[in-house]
DNA sequence: ACTCGAGATGAATTTTTATGCAAATCTATG
DNA sequence: CATAGATTTGCATAAAAATTCATCTCGAGT
């Protein structure tokens, strides 16, 4: 069994490469997909590379999104303001922004309305996102390193 | 045990406010929060109302697309060109097209990249479209008419 | 080297979703 | 009305997906 972070992206990729190409009606699919390329995987860790892919079902098949929710362009305007994101415990993410800017900020994070947000507030340059659970957490951290990396 | 298609399509509208208002994990939390709103409901048959309304579960929430995928404005652009759609049996619908359109819109078809489509093929005034089930034939119906709309 | 902690994994299980089917209701037609 | 056909529905069940749990691997720190 082996435990390599490596082989672990080699398959996501290999996941979203599959799903570029075609949908897929479902995990055993995706599956046998993978070993017919020599990649070894269970329908477990499918599943939860599915959800870390942010994979859509729809309709009985997964699609890859063109990120349209991800990747909201009223956030991007705001990304260059951003200078941290960090968790506080496993409900509460702290963001630091330019000086002045939380509050505009916020409001761009609000209008992209991503679901994993419970609740906003913004102070002066620090917005305090709360979250449900720790998967929620982790996407909303996803999410916001779409658009950290432009600015590095 | 009603029959009836006004109540089918008064829960489907109260599906999508739902998911408007803030995402939701599963079914059986979909029928709750409708009968909460004294509309009677099963898992059987929000299933398929989800399934109908092009609903995507994402990361374990179902959530509303904004339609970036069945509003295609490749496709939006041949719209008018648009003649007739029909089934011919329930795998192969045949679309009409102005005279010598076929090919432009078949094209546009496929940049679509409809999921459900397995095959295309293109005359001058005709476009077969091949679909795997019949439920893809319907989805398919249902894209085409979105465009269909705006020409009447 | 040894121990500890953090992921990652698969088998088994639970949970959730989709569907086959028969019953019920509506529409169209004679 | 009576009847046939088309649709919708819920129940029961099958199918699919998510999660629990034990285990394994890799590294950091001692």
């Amino acid at each position: 069994m082996p435990t390599d972070p490596e082989l672990r992206d080699a398959r996501q990729r290999a996941i979203r490469a599959l799903l570029a190409r075609s949908p897929i009606a479902n995990q055993a699919q995706l599956v046998a997909e993978l070993r017919r390329q020599g990649i070894a995987a269970t329908q477990s860790s499918v599943s939860r590379d599915l959800r870390d892919l942010g994979v859509a079902r729809v309709g009985g098949r997964y699609v890859q999104r063109a990120g349209p929710e991800e990747r909201d362009p009223r956030v991007a305007e705001v990304a260059r303001l951003l200078r941290s994101v960090r968790p506080a415990g496993p409900y509460l993410t702290v963001v630091q922004t330019a000086v002045g800017a939380a509050q505009g900020v916020a409001r761009a994070f609000d209008a992209a309305g991503w679901p994993e947000v419970v609740g906003s507030l913004a102070g002066d340059d620090t917005i305090f996102l709360a979250t449900a659970t720790e998967h929620d957490q982790e996407r909303l951290i996803r999410h916001l390193a779409m658009f950290r990396q432009e600015t590095e």
